[in-house]
DNA sequence: CAGGTTAGTTTATGCCGTAAGGAGATGCAA
DNA sequence: TTGCATCTCCTTACGGCATAAACTAACCTG
């Protein structure tokens, strides 16, 4: 499921996001009770790594605790609730992409660089695409990273509707590429079925069930039979099929997604 | 969360989505013990309007058979998990999506028809989004659809690399644009704050957690100015701020897509 | 050393998917 | 007609989830 920004309160969210913990000036005075154990970034980063190994599904507060030799509830003294941790882990994760970007060969190479970093970051962090983009976390590393493609963009000398445009279809695409990879990865691991099992098992089924398949989808059989995964033979058996295909595909999508920006420019002209 | 393909007993699950039940040549004879009160297409159509209604986070199998008059355990008898039921209520919904497009007008006006019913409908269903691509479920609305998408690229005249290329780059744009769109109305929703509000309660606590903003992000800080989503003074206040917004991306988005394309096709001759 | 503050715990509530087992209905063979 | 196999549907139970509420114990200041 997609999960939502913190809709708790607000000032208090931005406060952490922003480490403007305002230990107000110089004063610093000593706080009684006991010294907390944990920081904020302890947990965050527990959170991450517990993400990154399990999934979205496998963060649970439980999980997270855990992994500090704390209770659950140990970490609502630090943090507001599972949501407000989820945008600390999201705006931590993203400061691991680069800020800047060579634009010494100009924006088509940087935007190739930009995409194929934005899908490694995204296949080695998968739970980062459940986090919804429509109300954003608005935490300082979200906007280096839009600063960064914004730095880029602004080389083609498009018009701001045409770059919020660029924007968005390079992030889907390389989000929705990002995703069929992470998934692909996750299948595998949780099922315990290759990519190549999986077809196998699979593929004599469809078969059975729809023997005129041929004759229903003549594109699909075509482009089945044009352009199978496997270019030469079979795949070893311990290839990441899926992935593999899908590495491929990405590849030609963004020089469609480059020569679209392409187009935009020239039509300026 | 992601959910993946049924990874039961796959033989059922073919036959449950090609409706293969196999009655058997003529014979049909009577089973003993009591009439079934549900049928399969009951429970899916049930799912799909708990799904619709409330989300995958609201789809429980408590959820869809008290809608049924049912207890969860009922639902078992016709269903084998919450994933084969899942995967059968997404292969029925896109049988809502047309087989075909009017090819009279070209492939980019036909592509623009596909993309912009594509949208809608990821937006009417907005769970389907969430159902994983990295190992398809195989039924025959899922082949329906891809054919469709293939007749029209068939009339570019690409390779099949290309088209696969195409295809990836068309979905994964039109779903990520879907989803923002249907993340916005959610966060609305669920959290009852209206997008103005929700703007207007961060936008004050953004400056005041970084007052350098305009200078640490110069990018950003000119698109906002230049092409603030408000175009002409604020919008109403019960308007969807964000969808707007997003619809307005979107059309943006969808040229380049198709100049990408079209650009692919001036390649090849 | 008393009192207030804080870190961390335990316990409890109401969700979830689904395993296990039982109750009652039904059709067929004897 | 009886008895049984088979089927639908139910109740109960388990271990998971987020987090509210109330508690204990550590600690600083007066």
């Amino acid at each position: 499921m997609v999960v939502f920004a913190g809709q708790g309160d607000a000032r208090r969210s931005m406060a952490l996001l922003w480490r403007a913990d305002a230990p107000a000036d110089g004063a610093e005075k000593q706080a009684p009770g006991p010294k907390p154990g944990l920081s904020v970034d302890d947990i965050v980063s527990a959170g991450i790594e517990v993400a990154d190994a399990e999934g979205m599904a496998g963060l649970s507060m439980r999980a997270v605790g855990e992994r500090l030799g704390r209770t659950a509830m140990a970490l609502y003294t630090y943090v507001p609730s599972k949501n407000e941790l989820l945008d600390l882990m999201f705006d931590q994760t993203l400061a691991e992409l680069p800020a800047e970007y060579d634009l010494g060969g100009g924006w088509r190479a940087a935007l190739t660089a930009w995409a194929e970093e934005a899908v490694e970051f995204n296949v080695r962090h998968p739970w980062v695409l459940q986090v919804s983009e429509a109300r954003p976390v608005l935490g300082p590393n979200e906007f280096v990273v839009l600063e960064s493609i914004l730095r880029i963009l602004h080389e083609t000398g498009l018009g701001s509707a045409e770059v919020r445009g660029a924007v968005s279809a390079l992030s889907h695409f390389v989000r929705g590429a990002a995703q069929v990879i992470a998934d692909a990865r996750t299948a595998a691991k949780t099922t315990g079925v290759s990519d190549n099992d999986w077809w196998f098992s699979r593929s004599p089924l469809l078969d059975e069930v729809s023997p005129d398949f041929a004759d229903r989808f003549p594109m699909i059989a075509k482009l089945e039979t044009e352009n199978p995964v496997e270019e030469n033979g079979l795949p070893p058996e311990d290839t990441p099929y899926m992935e593999l295909a899908a590495r491929k595909t990405f590849a030609v999508g963004l020089t469609l997604q480059l020569d679209g920006i392409a187009a935009a420019i020239a039509k300026r002209t």
